[in-house]
RNA sequence: GGCUAUGUAGCUCAGUCGGUUAGAGCACAGCAUUCAUAAUGCUGGAGUCGGUGGUUCGAGUCCACCCAUAGCCA
């Protein structure tokens, strides 16, 4: 019974280059979208830029260029990065679209004629030279608590406290330098309260992860205010109907890109229907992968607005926690700031993905990229472990047996327990606990290498007469190997389909798995990794080799 | 400041409902091996489970407080 499964990540920022934290994101929701295709699913996986905003607006200002050949350029970079990431996406598309401003203009109508939205007169802050109304990121001063310099207009970063842009002293706009006047505007806010009742119960009944669920209803306790859906032009997105001058919050219009993805992909093909997967009694699963810092939005404004518009709630929300490098953040001074692109240059991008899900599981919680751990992590799983399987036998294979395994598998039992693993993996594949699932998938590449060397066939085979029985053991060592990249194969593409036609098979399948390899012929074994060099990762870290 | 998480071996992490002597991989040391990309196998040392108190026959696990780290506070 195939299940029907729409996923998507998180739209990445159409202002700058995807860096290797987007990538936990991206590549998790890969390898789980992958692992759902094998497993025989229909699983779409959808994304966009996110290309409205403030910051948008004032990038292309910079650069003296429109706001829309900006995102257009900033898309083709980072689909590429995807791409050469192995990230499939299966539409990647823009919320600068058409189909984005009809949803979203829809959408608002509903929430309106609903009695949803009203709207209230608020003070904001104002650059009086540059005539716009300034976000809270776009104004610095003085923090009022501790008196720091150079803080932004929301919070502290030396004491923490929160404020508004009206509390700093000696606030200054980031744009002109001068310091901003305090004006009146209308703004549109969405009643959010309303579906308080309609949030618990989804909360009830979802699949949320327990540290959310936790931070829900502590926000729940709190009392949810109404949300400011509305910004002032000049803006980059798209007019509310019948509002001249007022523009959607980008956070409005971005989620709502998930449909438009969707839209945008049901044009092109016609064996997918958009509404089996947003109307309001949809039967179909619907994830969406974020980041732990975005679940207020995915996690209440999203759903709420879903189900005052008519359209169904996500089935669950999967949030991750954030990517440390060597302990610490990233950051572009310290020199632990680095670019997709960057990585590629030096790295194959396979390596990353198999550190990533070495690593992450279910939870929230940050996950640390060590270089030295990283560096022996892959070596020593990847290239000494899984890859050397093959490598150890297959050699025997094309030289003695002219590349033909053996008539019959010798050790069923062992074959049998690798074969039943693909339960229990599936299953931590399924629940997002991928660290789990490397280590029992490490764990059958030491059994295998503990089986040849106990049948030490480079004994046998200088003794006549012990031919078949160093065929068989090297069969079976490549049949377990086929199980192991099976397992591996949503995190290791490239490398499955290496091994793939290594092995001279048709893609392999999680159902398929327990047909062994009998009787049949192999090509010669090439390398499938290359192990990591010292200095390559001393250079993607910056590091100066000659130095050391 | 409030809240939600996290803190276990040199590194990265498991540890179920409170239950025997706290586990794995890597790194390190010794041995075996030489089929394999200096790969593999066996054996071993290594820990005040962030700290202090408490509950309990018994605490890595439960409670309180404290310290450190991360995120959120629209």
């Amino acid at each position: 019974m195939s299940r029907n499964i729409l996923v998507t990540s998180a739209l990445p920022y159409a202002n700058g280059d995807i860096h290797i934290g987007h990538l936990v994101e991206y590549i998790q929701t890969d390898i789980w979208v992958r692992f759902q295709k094998l497993r025989g699913n229909r699983c779409l996986y959808l994304c966009a830029d996110d290309a409205h905003g403030t910051p948008i607006m004032l990038s292309a200002e910079a650069q003296n260029i429109t706001p829309d050949a900006l995102i257009k350029d900033v898309q083709a970079r980072h689909e590429h990065d995807f791409a050469d990431f192995l990230i499939e996406f299966d539409n990647f598309y823009t919320t600068h679209s058409d189909e984005n401003r009809t949803l979203s203009e829809n959408i608002y109508r509903h929430l309106r004629d609903n009695g949803d939205i009203e709207t209230r007169t608020i003070e904001q802050a104002f650059d009086a030279e540059k005539e716009m109304f300034l976000p809270d990121r776009f104004v610095k001063g003085e923090c009022p608590r501790c008196g720091t310099a150079d803080q932004y207009g929301d919070n502290c970063e030396h004491c923490g406290a929160t404020y508004s842009p009206a509390d700093l002293n000696n606030p200054i706009s980031v744009l002109s330098g001068t310091p901003p006047i305090t004006k009146d505007s209308e703004h549109f806010f969405f009643n959010l309260a309303k579906y308080q009742p309609m949030l618990e119960d989804w909360l009830a009944s979802g699949h949320l992860q327990p540290a959310v669920v936790n931070k829900l209803k502590e926000w729940f306790a709190t009392g949810l205010n109404p949300w400011d859906i509305s910004r002032d032009a000049p803006y980059f997105g798209f007019e509310i109907p019948d509002a001249p001058g007022k523009y959607f919050y980008v956070w409005l219009d971005a989620p709502i890109g998930y449909m438009a993805s969707l839209k945008n992909m049901c044009a092109q093909r016609d064996d997918i229907k958009f509404d089996d997967y947003w109307r309001s009694d949809a039967d179909t699963e619907l994830y969406h992968f974020i980041g732990k810092d975005i679940i207020y939005f995915h996690a209440l404004f999203w759903p709420a607005i879903l189900k005052a518009a008519g359209y169904r709630a996500p089935t669950a929300i999967f949030a991750h926690g954030f990517l440390t490098v060597n302990g610490q953040k990233m950051s572009k001074s310290r020199g632990t700031f680095i670019k997709a692109r960057t990585y590629l240059e030096h790295l194959d991008p396979e390596y990353l993905r198999y550190y990533f899900a070495a690593k992450l599981n279910s939870g929230i919680d940050d996950l640390d990229l060590n270089f030295e751990d990283f560096m022996q992590r892959i070596n020593a799983d990847l290239v000494g472990k899984v890859v050397n399987i093959a490598s150890r036998c297959a050699g025997f294979i094309t030289k003695h047996f002219d590349g033909k395994l053996a008539d019959s598998c010798s050790e069923p039992e062992l074959l049998r327990d690798l074969v039943s693993a693909g339960e229990s993996i599936a299953e931590l594949y399924e629940t997002r606990e991928y660290s789990h699932a490397i280590r029992d998938i490490m764990a059958l590449a030491d059994r295998t290498n503990q089986y040849i060397n106990d049948k030490a066939p480079w004994q046998l085979i200088k003794l006549e007469g012990n031919e078949k029985e160093v065929q068989e053991i090297c069969s079976v060592g490549l049949n377990c190997f086929r199980l192991i990249m099976l397992y591996l194969k949503p995190v290791l593409p490239k490398t499955a389909a290496n091994s793939e036609a290594f092995l001279n098979i048709e893609p392999m399948t999680w159902a398929a798995r327990g047909e062994l390899l009998i009787d049949h012929a192999i090509h010669p074994f090439k390398p499938l990794l290359q192990r990591i060099d010292q200095k390559q990762v001393a250079e993607l870290s910056g590091a100066d080799v000659s130095q050391q």
